[in-house]
DNA sequence: ATGCTGCCTGAGAGCGCTCTCACGGGGAGG
DNA sequence: CCTCCCCGTGAGAGCGCTCTCAGGCAGCAT
């Protein structure tokens, strides 16, 4: 139990060299069926598994993928399940093609380079950089390092690296379009960072069907979060307190846009129609139930995966986004 | 930029040998401070990095730990926040240890193997197994393997193997105590599977609180998702529309509950109060804001990664618990 | 029967690193 | 001034695997 079997051994006990166990365990062809039974066999019985560092060492494959989040762990990791998705679906393509998921924190400067040590470390042939803020240097350092990387979410300034990204400009466009249809007049937005391109898709979607309709924009901002939702909320109503709609650039910050109004004595939707981005899970359990725009998190992490694996496709993909109807609207 | 620089190439540069090279990057003492700084320049200036996988082949170490969840993705990565906490907890831990944390989920037979064969090849050096069902055979079966295994929460028949669990019969009692003294009188729950610990300890505390007060117990049970919290808070209402609290063994399933007294027309916490257990960030956020039972997710996290890292510490740790009284009760 | 083609197998050279062991030289003690 | 010791350094042997290369043998054509 101590000491694992070697090759080594695997092939004394089949009879046969080192070689030929390799060849075998490789699935490489040409190898005498009977000779092929007889090392399957010997491998069965002494539960001989590969060494990793070993094959490393000299195929310089470490048939592993990072997920690389350049974000503070906070929310990532918090109870935002945007990053579900993604995290599954990557996790579920990867697994077709017999790679392992690491995910790493990089937040900090210190986090940008402990993933660059450990991409220099030969530790990964593949790294998926998500959650970029502005113009995150990351992606182009790693993929200079010689390395396929992706992007999830369009690279603010375009890197030239493939990308997979939600199509928020017309997810957002949706979302006010239904708000126009149900005859509101004052529609405001709570808007992402805007050092990030989900922020600014959706914010210039917002914009352009305000403009299209003759409506002018009331503007908040927010970053994300349930609270920083509920402050912006309380900011747009100072501001506009004859306001009746509000489109949130994610449900997180919707959840807290809700309570701001449920505390402010409005009522949604009859004072004030509210629409969410994301459709997160607990979108349905909101009183009432949020009408939102719904995104393919986990087509999106397997679209990740599928264009980091295949080395001649690197043309960016762009996945539609739905509306969602349901009672805050 | 193709071909990274090797021990080797430092060497020459530096006009020393190998093996002086090596001690200095691995910290060894006993380098003359001259040299030690000739070798730190020359490392500095070809921007090496040890290449891991031979270093792992020759000291059997893969500085890599493994946080195992022993359950389908689903609930892991969706938006329990629990896990989440775990998550940031041990990876924390792990980053001031110099180790690197990946993610496994094992949920099925297939799972489990996938996880088994990965620590034989030599990938990791350590298990940190979360969320186990029943009696879980995979924490004594990597422990068989000869590689340090910690459980995050009491494995259901004693495995001999260090645990961290929070205080769950504590946290039970103390939620429905409080139910108790605020005088109500049919007091219900929804439990959590009976195959888990969690489960199973809550709804022991909820039962030896309510036969100390000579009530008499109204059960339903959930797996810990909102939909089955909604799904059991209709059977209650079912079986004693009478009933004027719950204690929910974990807040989400509580917001399903909260969903399905809504839709039943009865006011929270005037007709029931409901009581909740984990306090997730958006127990905060829920109308009326969610009573619940504290539990220190975080430092879970890093107690089970100091567990794994201490060899001489076997202790199980019983984290405490904490009620936070909200509106909801 | 002999030569040749072609397929299967084995031998052996590394991949880049760590670590043991031996060695050389300087300082202290005799 | 010589010997002993110890400290700092270098040489070299692997860790377990893959992969190239060459050799052997069967089968076919001549």
């Amino acid at each position: 139990m101590t000491t694992r079997p070697t090759l080594e051994k695997v092939a004394a006990r089949a009879g046969v060299s080192r070689a030929t166990v390799s060849r075998v365990v490789n699935g490489s062809a040409s190898v005498g069926e009977d000779i092929r039974r007889a090392v399957l066999r010997a491998v069965e019985e002494l539960g001989y598994v590969p060494n990793f560092a070993a094959r490393s060492l000299v195929t310089q494959r470490a048939d592993t993928v990072a997920l690389v989040f350049s974000e503070p762990p906070v929310r990532v990791f918090s109870d935002d399940p945007t990053f579900a998705g993604i995290i599954r679906g990557v996790s579920q393509e990867l697994e077709l093609a017999d790679k392992q998921l690491v995910l790493m924190l990089a937040g900090s400067a210190r986090g940008h380079e402990r993933v660059e040590r450990y991409t220099t470390a030969g530790h990964l042939d593949g790294v998926i950089v998500a959650s970029m803020h502005g113009a995150d240097p990351l992606p182009a350092v790693l993929a200079r390092l010689g390395i396929p990387v992706v992007c999830s979410g369009r690279p603010i300034t375009g890197n030239g690296l493939p990308y997979v990204d939600m199509d928020n400009v017309s997810g957002a466009m949706q979302a006010v379009s239904h708000l126009v249809e149900r005859g509101r007049r004052r529609i405001a937005t709570i808007a992402g960072p805007p050092d990030m391109v989900a922020g600014i898709d959706r914010l210039n979607g917002y914009r352009e069907v305000l403009r299209d309709s003759g409506r002018r924009s009331i503007i908040a901002i927010g970053d994300f979060t349930r609270d920083s939702g509920a402050l912006a909320m309380r900011q747009l109503l100072d501001d506009d307190p004859a306001l009746d709609a509000v489109f949130v650039a994610s449900d997180m910050m919707a959840f807290g846009a809700l309570k701001a109004l449920r505390e402010a004595g409005r009522r949604v939707p009859d004072d004030v129609a509210v629409v969410g981005f994301d459709d997160v899970p607990s979108a349905v359990y909101t009183d009432p139930p949020l009408t939102t725009v719904r995104q393919p998190t986990l087509r999106m992490g397997r679209e990740l995966a599928r264009l980091l694996l295949d080395p001649d496709q690197s043309a960016p993909v762009l996945l539609p986004t739905e509306l969602v109807v349901r009672e805050s609207t």
